[in-house]
DNA sequence: CGAGCTTCATAACGATATGGTATATAAACT
DNA sequence: AGTTTATATACCATATCGTTATGAAGCTCG
């Protein structure tokens, strides 16, 4: 015999406050609904749930036995609802983000922290690439967001940008590079020490061979690639190395005293650091509260990353 | 954000079997109505439960945690109606005994025994009375069968009463009782010897009076009283001692060889063994069985007690 | 890559169930 | 007994359900 699960909600709510109005208000319905619904499942079972005639209401064993199953559904129900709460208010899901490594290691990995103090409910499943990566793992419906510098962005690709910082290149190094000593730094300087070839396929990498362009120089000694970034900051630490970061990572390590960045401009590039996004997906509410929350760190961060700009690599 | 248990159960059965189709078939709806419902739920929640235009159904992070107490209310929906089909079958429930010491002891217990076997889902709660306190108890319904004898049900008394066996009072005494041995018993015998008082207020108390009374003798030792039937029968098998017993009682416990009955045979009252229930209630199926299954074992040991009685009482 | 099959979405409609308000009835309290 | 509270019933409006029919979208296989 097939019962409604509402029902059985009702009859669970009856058997636990005892009484048919307050079980109905506590599922904020009328009394007489569900005064109607124990009826009506009293008939429909030919046996009776509650002893009649007695007020402090008593059920039956069957009443108690099918109250109790009630009970469990109830609960999953209340569970249900807050889950979809939460979820409407970005207090749950999961982020699927994907980006730079650098970005995300020094930057990203810290603001998803925050963004957890406030959201605990929610996960983040992080996942590293490049644009081209990021772009077809979007489409595909395989992350959420795409944390990355980018030029520009093709209308028609199905993408949104929300742009986050204008990238912002500087030569990197440890914090006790001889360079750091000299008053002015030259082209020569800079192919005079190894350096570390950032991975394949980055932005990174395109940038630092226009720069070898402009400064005019041919070949650099690449001593180093392939590492993650923390290899890559440890590598710094310990050696003369030099590498082309962004600024902002830069900026982010700041704290550790262990990298630095020179002082020494060079053109930079028309790029901007942002959040790529599908343009026509339904927003899951903590994806969204995750791209304000990337949005408002940085908004706040501005200003001490200009701060720091001005005094590292221009020696302000 | 309050859902509807049904539509969560929905949910459940199309992420679990992975298609709209079967999930239908699984709950017995046609595809068109889980769809709905599915379409009807993305549109309240305003997120989507499904990644579109996938055809291995692939449900969101939302959809699966929803499903996940969907789950848990469908499968807590199918314990309930398996709990009522059972109990429909008599195969759940509880049964409420109560009745004479001696008669559930020795008889009942065992029946219920027998029952449960074919009914493991049955609890039986015992107490004990005599048909005062019976009576008293079904009418306020604490007990759903009273097994006690009998003489004459009042009409209007709201009770029913279902005959099992006519009672047949013995004197009984252990089964090497010098008695045994005599070719003729009188009167002078039954006295010389010490008895075992049946509990006040029960039916064998007042026969023994009767049969006192009919022996023309005066007082009787009584050297014990107050013991359960278990007490009883020990002592008995210990000392010389009498007591008036159901002669089914005695029949009950013939295997262990430790009491019988006197061939003596004396007027018997005009009194029935039977089950004694409320008239107008909606009877538990479980309760239903069990007064069934009582009354056809007792129907099959009608004539096993039949020639136990002929053996015994006029040594036959 | 297209034909064919399966599965899902949508529409329309009748039947039913549900929930509400108003009210009658029954139990409990004093 | 009278008052108060709780439960049952009556009736109406509406949401939902389940059906059939049909169109659209994926998958499979040649």
């Amino acid at each position: 015999m097939k019962l409604d699960e509402r029902h059985l909600v009702q009859l669970a709510a009856v058997v636990q406050t005892g009484s048919v109005t307050e079980g109905a208000a506590l599922l904020g319905l009328a009394q007489p609904a569900v005064s109607r619904t124990l009826a009506m499942l009293e008939k429909r079972l030919g046996e009776p749930l509650f002893h009649k005639g007695r007020r402090p209401l008593e059920p039956t064993a069957l009443g108690r036995a099918l109250a109790d199953h009630g009970q469990i559904m109830l609960s999953a129900s209340r569970k249900a609802s807050e889950l979809v709460d939460d979820f409407r208010h970005g207090q749950a899901g999961v982020v699927r983000l994907g980006g730079v490594p650098f970005f995300m290691d020094a930057l990203i990995a810290g603001m998803v922290a925050e963004f957890q103090q406030a959201h605990p409910g929610v996960r983040v499943d992080q996942s590293y690439g490049y644009l081209p990566d990021l772009s077809a793992a979007l489409l595909a419906d395989r992350i959420d967001i795409g944390v990355c510098p980018i030029d520009i962005l093709d209308e028609g690709s199905g993408l949104t940008f929300q742009e986050i910082l204008r990238a912002h290149n500087v030569i990197a190094c440890g914090v006790s590079h001889p360079l750091l000593l000299k008053r002015r730094i030259i082209a020569a300087d800079l192919i005079a020490y190894p350096w570390i070839a950032p991975p394949p396929g980055s932005p990174l990498l395109s940038d630092l061979h226009r720069i070898l362009l402009w400064l005019g120089v041919g070949e650099i000694r690449v001593r180093y690639s392939g590492g993650s970034p923390l290899s890559v900051v440890n590598y710094m630490k310990a050696t003369d190395a030099l590498t082309v970061l962004p600024h902002s990572v830069v900026f982010a390590l700041r704290k550790d005293k262990a990298i630095t960045a020179l002082p020494f401009d060079f053109p930079q590039p028309e790029r901007k650091l942002g959040l790529l996004r599908l343009a026509e997906a339904p927003r899951a509410p903590a994806v969204e509260a995750f791209a304000a929350h990337v949005g408002k760190s940085f908004e706040n961060l501005k200003h001490l990353i200009k701060r720091h700009e001005e005094a590292v690599v221009w020696g302000a």
